[in-house]
This record gives C-alpha cells, structure tokens and sequence, in this order.
DNA sequence: TGTACATCAGTGAACGCGCGTTCACTGATGTAC
DNA sequence: TGTACATCAGTGAACGCGCGTTCACTGATGTAC
C-alpha cells in the first residue's frame, strides 16, 4: 500500500493509464493502440507517460496481464460457487463466453490473431495466462480423483506425447492418465473454439436466434465428451 | 481472357498487388497493411495503385477473397482425393491446419480478430467464406444419406434452434436433424479452435513435442463426436 | 522544527518517419470511322 | 490502311494527419540531517 501522496497518486495514474488503454483497445484494435492517444486522453503531454511506462509494447504487456487477471478473476468466482465437476464445467464455459462477449477486444488480444511485432514477456504473462487452463485441470483432477470420470479408449496412439503429459503431471500436480489430459486439452481447445466463433461473429449474423441455446447445446456435448459424471447421456 | 494487351498487363499489376499484399500481410499483419507500402514494392507512385483499387479497404476484402479461395481449394483437393465421410473428414481437418501452419496470416485475417473500422461486404466474402462449411456440412450428409451416423439424444433441447435449423436445411439442401447439423456445427467450432490453438500458439511453445500427433488425437475424438462410422471407438 | 539536497512528474520542442487520398498532368495504347 | 479521338496507366506534388521516442528543462514533493 502505498504511504506517500506522491505514491499514491502513481499508482492512480498508472491505473488511468491502462483503463483509458482499454478503451482504445476496444475502440481501435491492439495494432493501432498508441502511446500518444493515451496520453491526449490523459489529459498529458505524450512524452509524460513514459515516466510511467518504458514503451508501447510495455502498455501492451500491462492490458494483456490486466485482461488475463480479469478473465481468471470471473472464471474462478463463478467456478467455486457450484460444487461438482461437471457443473463448475459449465460455470467454467459460460464465465469464458460472458467475457469474451462483454469484452470482444481484450478477448481478441488473448486469444485472436497475435498483435505483429509484440512478443509477450514470459515472466510477466504466463501466470495470469494460465489460470483458466489451471483451473479446467482442477475441475478434471477433481472428478478423476472421485473415480467419476467416465473411461475412454484412445482413439489414436499418444505414445508421442507420454513424455510430455508426464511434465503435464510435475507440473500440474496430478495424476490422470494421458488419455485424459489429451482430452481436457481437446475440450479446452474446442471451448474457445466455440467462444471465438461467438464473439468473432464467424456464424452469419443471422444463422442462430439464440446463440445462448447452440452454447448451452455445445457445453453440455463438450461436458459429456470430457466424461463427467451427471452430464446428458454420460452415466 | 484478356485480348489486348493492355488488359493482359492489367491483370498481371492486379495479381501482383494481391501477391505483394500477401507478403505485407505475413510480415506485419492485417492492420499494417499499407497501399504505400505496396506501391513501393510494386516500384510505383503511391497513387498509380488507386488505378487498380479504390481503397485501403478493398484491398484487405482482394486479400481476404484471395485467401478463402485458396483454402477451399486446398480443402476441397484434399477431400476429393479420398472416400467415406470419415476419410474425407481427417482430409479436410488435415487440410484446414496445413494451410493455417503455412499460411498464418492469412488464417489470422480470416479466422482471427476481426481487422478493427474493417467490415468485409458480404456480397463478396460469403460465396468464398462459406466454402469449407459447405465441404463439411457436404460430408455429413454424405454419412446420414448413407445411414451410416451414429445416433445420439440432444444432450440439452435444440427447440429455440429449430426455425435456424430448418433455414439450413433449405440453403444446404439436406434433410439432417436439428441434432446432427448442430453437432456439425460444435465439430466446426471444436476443429478451427484445436487449429487456431496450434497456429496461434496458444499451447506453451514446449508444451508438446509433436504437435502433429495431438492434432491426430484431437481430429480423430472429433470424428468419433461426429459419429462416423469408421472411426475410432464408433461402430 | 528547519533547511539543503535528491527525487520525480510533467513540459515543450524536436527528430524522422509513415499513412490515405486527391488532383491536374503526360504520354502511351486502343478504337471507330 | 490511316487518322482523329477516347481511354487509361502512371507521375509528382500536395493536403493534413498521426506515430514512438529522446532530451534538456522546471517546479513541486519527499527525505536526511
């Protein structure tokens, strides 16, 4: 906590700074987000902005950490709030989609094309960018831990990947079966498949009347593809 | 076919505006794109391109038909080569992810964030843009005329669809159920999110040593969801 | 408590750059008679 | 077949705009003694 006026007042500005950020962001796309117009709508001189961030990719690295600790923030209130794997499955998708449609342009950074030219930092994105993918591995270690977790032969080998799902296992602190860690991979990859569609508009504008009913359709199909115990048509 | 010569020298700049535009676009993204910067490369005064192209604009909607047109053609190549929907179906998710590895760009502009203050004009896009949809949806009805899909209960009412699904039935001309084209639609969403995960690298870069034996995975869960018959685990 | 010094936010000018689009023009190519 | 006219590709200058980043500076805030 900062004690100082002064101290105080950066720590105000830096947030102006990346609240009016993501407003361009919205507005005008990653590509075209600019040092300059933040500092117009900060009411500052461009060059007084650098006192406060060394650079554009350095704004950019900011929106991204702020837009991943939103998303894991949503994501983990609306998972720990049901009990049970399949339905924090379903808090887990729907929190995503609700997001991403409420927030299309920070969506768009994460998960849309990569912004030309800008590299994330490692050190700085990787833990709030993995908390969603975190947290679906909870939900599946939970319910493989309960036994529920419907069983499934692979339906390709996956003896290419053992060393890899065995770093999965280190890392994630677990212990299911590589047929199911390449499972919740698929599903993790075919949710924000679905979730992009929706907020990318790759459906005509008018294909569906209720993209909320064909979301709710393909979340309960993803729940009983990845096994859960009380999804339709599983056990 | 052009007579004159001045037309033959015609198509010749328009295809080596696209060509150019392409390159622009690998090397620093849809929202860089700059008529400048390919009259440049064209050897050309910047306004000589206004010839050719009206705007900005038009030229990102050259680009985008130039790339749907390219990936239906490589997808469509690839299905054609083999029999049975889930031979066909491995062909065209093989095909989507061949062009999305080699061409990332282009699969960004098309399947990524969408270019901000850019609207693609429908009259243009949609005939191209629909092309690999169509190749799926072609697929399944091939396995349901044949009777060869595997049934399976809604796992969550398709009611509020249903109008939609009658609406597709008549643009696609199929007499699928509401179940099956919605499942479709899920495997198209499911299939581009496994693809743009790996050509967007969203997976960690280490995370897996072969990325082509998780795609096997992936596509092959993907025609068993489908209900093929053929593949893994289905009849 | 008061003073001397260090830190820091913000200024304003400048550097060198690129962009989309318009316009009047030149000179070569194509066409109608 | 030859000529007069129309079409069209490309030029070069200009308009007005925005960008990232650096630098020497001023004046307020904070700190050590």
């Amino acid at each position: 906590m900062p004690t100082t006026p002064r101290a105080r007042a950066r720590q105000q500005t830096l947030a102006d700074i990346t609240r009016i950020g993501r407003e361009h962001l919205a507005a005008d796309g990653a590509a075209a987000l600019s040092l300059r117009a933040v500092a117009r709508d900060l009411g500052v001189v461009s060059s007084a902005v650098y006192r406060y961030v060394k650079s554009r990719d350095e704004l950019l690295t900011l929106l991204v950490v702020d837009a991943y600790t939103e998303l894991g923030d949503v994501v983990d209130e609306a998972v720990d709030e049901v009990a049970g794997p399949f339905e924090k499955f379903l808090a887990l998708g729907r929190a995503v989609r609700g997001w991403g449609l409420r927030e299309p342009a920070r969506y768009a950074l994460l998960f849309g094309s990569p912004v030309p030219g800008y590299n994330a930092p490692a050190e700085q994105t990787t833990g709030p960018g993995t908390r969603v993918i975190v947290k679906l591995v909870s939900i599946f270690d939970q319910a493989w831990t309960a036994g529920t977790l419907a069983e499934r032969t692979e339906p390709v080998s996956l003896a290419a990947l053992s060393r890899n799902f065995t770093d999965v296992r280190n890392e994630m602190g677990t212990e299911m079966s590589d047929e199911v860690i390449a499972r919740g991979v698929l599903v993790w990859a075919a949710l924000f498949g679905a979730v992009s569609f929706d907020v990318f508009d790759q459906y005509g504008s008018d294909t569906f009347s209720s993209r909320d009913a064909l979301f709710e359709y393909q979340l309960a199909s993803l729940a009983e593809l990845s096994g859960f115990d009380g999804a339709p048509n599983n056990t």
